[in-house]
RNA sequence: GGAGAGAUGGCCGAGUGGUCGAAGGCGCUCCCCUGCUAAGGGAGUAUAGGCUCAAAAGGCUUAUCGAGGGUUCGAAUCCCUCUCUCUCCGCCA
């Protein structure tokens, strides 16, 4: 949620900058609800302190044992009009509170202005695709020669974007994610956590809107519970509603979870394979630090994000997300785009984001500064990172002409030693 | 699933219809005292918002004692619904 100060002061200005990522601020429509609120507001306060200094001297005068039924009659005489000024300033707060709810983040000034995807400009590229002296698969038939990689018993337990893993690609799913995080852990800093794959609704619009994104998630029949899409909602809720210290500061969480989504748009695209999937699993570092740090801790996190393609000696290339291609919660994005032989493309597998106050002011999660005022939060996020699709690279970057897979030296303590997963008998 | 208890400020904890935004304690901030990390004294210390002001300061004001409704001139306090926590029993991984 924007800043509705900001959108009092500077309204014309806050319009230009969503319009940079594609969104058009009804302008008009905020002043009307303005102006409303504003005149409901006045009156109702004005009318609840006449009320609150009449009630008082019929406190004192029966106190005294006097007669007060004169100003009792003045009291009830206003009442069913307070009632009414109280209703309609609970409707408007309401509706104001709605558009604002839909508004998304204002992009930081260093965001670059561009439509779609094809305008993100390129931060950094590390590491040389291999060059094959053989047809390459991808990950489907890669995973299929391995005799892991089963979508025909996944279809038939759950329908399509499902997969099952078996033997050494199970494994090595497993082993990833486990590198992921002990990497995360003993040499980031960050605490390990274990959370509900579940979140409420209101923590579902802490993180983002789930006006705009209900159809995004799959909700608990009956039940104000979601499936969460990311670790990010359970994980970055855990200060909602909270005060903090800033010796507390900064916190960092990494979360080793499943998400699930329903994929509800993207109907056609990337239907082979696992590169998109109802359910995946994902590595999700969590950093929940103080307003003049998240610059710095953002760049940070992404860093420890690519680390693990280092580690992993994946290619990959870094983007920054344009204002015409950033998610609705953030302030700034990095993607990170792995190497994928099979598709001959950078496909992302981590996105970084600073959200600045925006999903903090949501959440109501503040701290309290060395001179005791409490101020909003910043939230970031980023993935460290989606292991089913490190899983996918990992077939394709590391496949031989022989059909097996090698496993990266960084993943074989995990793997109990083994350095190539063979076709099972 | 059955029975009971509870939810108050950063934390602990008083408060069963009026002058209570809320005693007291802890913590924190500032000052004083004290020749060193201890102790003592004093002052301050909830949050969000509105109006006013060029702005800041200030002034006026509203709401908030788990959430939402209700009763009342007036609710932390009474009533209803919900959520969560705890204890006991049952069941269960």
């Amino acid at each position: 949620m924007l800043d509705i100060q900001l959108l009092r002061s500077d309204l014309a200005a806050v319009a230009k900058r969503l319009a940079d990522r594609g969104f058009t601020l009804d302008a008009a429509a905020f002043e009307a609800l303005e102006a409303e609120r504003k005149k409901v507001q006045t009156d109702t306060q004005e009318l609840q302190a006449k009320r609150n200094a009449l009630s008082k001297q019929i406190g004192q005068m029966k106190a005294k044992k006097e007669d007060a039924s004169a100003l009792m009659a003045e009291v009830n005489a206003q009442a069913e009009q307070l009632k009414a000024l109280e209703q309609q300033l609970a409707d408007v707060q309401q509706r104001l509170n709605e558009y604002l709810m839909v508004i998304p983040n204002l992009p930081q000034a260093s965001v670059p202005f561009g439509k779609s995807a094809d305008d993100n400009p390129e931060v950094r590229r590390v590491g040389e695709p291999r060059q094959f002296d053989f047809t390459v698969k991808d990950h489907v038939d890669a995973g299929a020669a391995l005799g892991g990689l089963d979508f025909d018993t996944a279809g038939k337990i759950a329908g399509a974007r499902f997969s099952v893993l078996k033997g050494g690609v199970a494994r090595l799913h497993r082993a990833i994610a486990q590198c992921m995080l002990d990497t995360h852990t003993s040499e980031h800093g960050y605490t390990e956590v274990y959370a509900p794959y579940m979140v409420s609704g209101d923590c579902a619009n802490g993180v983002s809107s789930l006006a705009k994104f209900k159809e995004d998630l799959f909700k608990i029949e009956g039940r104000d519970l979601y499936l969460i899409p990311t670790a990010e909602y359970p994980v970055t809720n855990f200060v909602r509603n909270q005060i903090l210290t800033f010796k507390e500061l900064p916190l960092k969480f990494a979360c080793h979870s499943p998400c699930f989504r329903s994929e509800a748009g993207s109907y056609g695209k990337d239907t082979r394979g696992m590169i998109r999937q109802h359910q995946f699993d994902k590595v999700e570092l969590v950093q929940i630090v103080t307003p003049e740090n998240s610059g710095a801790a953002h760049e940070e996190l992404t860093a420890h994000a690519e680390t693990i393609l280092k580690k992993l000696e994946l290619p990959f290339r870094t983007v920054t997300l344009c204002t015409g291609d950033m998610g609705f919660s953030s302030a700034k994005t990095y993607d990170i785009e792995v190497w994928l032989p099979g598709q001959s493309a950078y496909r992302e597998i981590s996105s970084c984001s600073n959200f600045e106050a925006f999903q903090a002011r949501r959440m109501q999660a503040r701290y309290r500064t060395a001179q005791g005022k409490t101020e909003l939060l910043h939230t970031i996020n980023g993935s460290g990172l989606a292991v089913g699709r490190t899983l996918v690279a990992i077939l394709e970057n590391y496949q031989n002409a022989d059909g097996s897979v090698a496993v990266p030296a960084a993943l074989q303590p995990y793997m109990g030693g083994l350095k190539a997963i063979v076709p099972m008998a």
